[in-house]
DNA sequence: TCGCTCCATAATTTCGAAATTATAGGCAAG
DNA sequence: CTTGCCTATAATTTCGAAATTATGGAGCGA
């Protein structure tokens, strides 16, 4: 699926989502200036794509771009990460409830698969949980994802996508000690079964609690800077 | 200003202003193919400053992206128009609440002023309010944001210009019959009182009723479709 | 008549370079 | 020694055209 969507997409298309991607990664640094040249060449494509894809990007505010001063990644600091922390965990239990009110059976089935499928992923590569395994990564996503998927609502889902993207590139950069993967499991399991009983009330108590959870690792770093 | 910042800007920036615009205004109309070739001669300007603004303006979801088969312009429709209704309800709700706790004095001087800028101005231009007075359009979108504006929050900002956007263009399209200028007058005023006490909860009340009220006579029109 | 393939045309996408604008460093004046 | 201007350099922005891809219609076979 994403061979074929790679295939199929314009180069401005790819060179966005890979551009996407090292910036959450950390690959291109936090304030650091985006020289078009040495882009270009990096990635081996002309000028056109690439700044397309960068335009694209700055819609996101992950980059910043400055009329005739070119493209710079976006900044990471507490007040920013503080207002990605408030207005996801508002955004994510009004999505929730949402979707608890509205989702229907096969939803509820969905939610009950992407949760089998991260319950059977180990969350660390390493014994010392310093390696996180990448494909528990994505499937925490798509679980997480699909608790919030069960009222189809464009303009929120996108917003949602934004603010998990840049939580994601404050997790992946601090790199906050890890957390404890049983705390992690059982949340996820009485966040699914609130789900499954329809109990819109819980649910958000535990999704609000997980975030907050995840979001104080965070700011410890922050705050010791 | 805004010539400043018009002679300021590079031509894919004003380009992008000038299409937003046209969007909103409905000069291109919704669901409509965006020739590049028209847009091109008809703006005069080159493709690459052309495409690097409507990419950005994709990301507003005004106009659609279609790899290798151009852009479009978003249709309207009743699903699409309840969805930005009930984010802004919640977020603009939200945003206000946020403004009364945390901003200062200069913030309730500033939204006192803008309340009596708008005050000042008759809402329409023509006798049987069938022409809206376009700086009242401008004075009341000020006053708004304003009002919401007590703690800065670009995140936030940023969503609800976008929904703002989204809302104009079906007020603007579907031409919903004149409010009663001294009901929203009066609604403006109660409003204002609410804050300037820092009475959130009642001023949340209004907000609600004014957001509903306007919303109600574009979904009749919608809905005669 | 319907469906399919293939071709001509039109559209989008991409490139490479020219034009424009910012930037840093030297030079002169105070 | 500092300040401001000016120039050389580097960077961004823009253009025009080439390359690539989609689209509509003619022709053919079922």
């Amino acid at each position: 699926m994403s061979d074929a969507r790679e295939a199929a997409a314009t180069l401005a298309s790819r060179i966005y989502g890979r551009l996407r991607e090292d910036v959450i990664a950390g690959v291109l640094p936090p304030g650091s200036k985006l020289a078009l040249d040495r882009l270009r060449s990096q990635y081996g494509i002309g000028m056109t794509p690439l700044r397309e894809a960068l335009y694209r990007l700055s819609a996101t505010l992950l980059v910043e771009a400055h009329d005739q001063r070119g493209f710079r990644v976006a900044a990471l600091n507490l007040a920013h990460f503080e207002q990605v922390l408030s207005t996801r965990e508002r955004l994510e239990t009004l999505m929730l409830e949402d979707s608890i009110r509205a989702g229907d059976a096969a939803w509820l089935r969905q939610v009950a698969e992407a949760h089998d499928r991260l319950q059977a992923l180990p969350m660390y590569a390493a014994r010392d949980g310093s390696v996180l395994n990448l494909v528990w990564r994505q499937a925490h996503q798509d679980f997480h994802y699909q608790t919030l998927s069960g009222s189809r609502h464009f303009l929120q889902d996108m917003f949602h996508q934004l603010l998990w993207d840049h939580w994601s590139r404050y997790r992946n950069l601090l790199r906050p000690p890890p957390l404890e993967e049983a705390v992690l499991k059982q949340d996820h399991a009485r966040l699914t079964e609130a789900i499954l009983a329809r109990d819109a009330e819980m649910a958000v108590l535990i999704l609000r609690r997980h975030i907050r959870h995840g979001a104080a690792a965070i700011m410890a770093v922050l705050q010791r800077e």
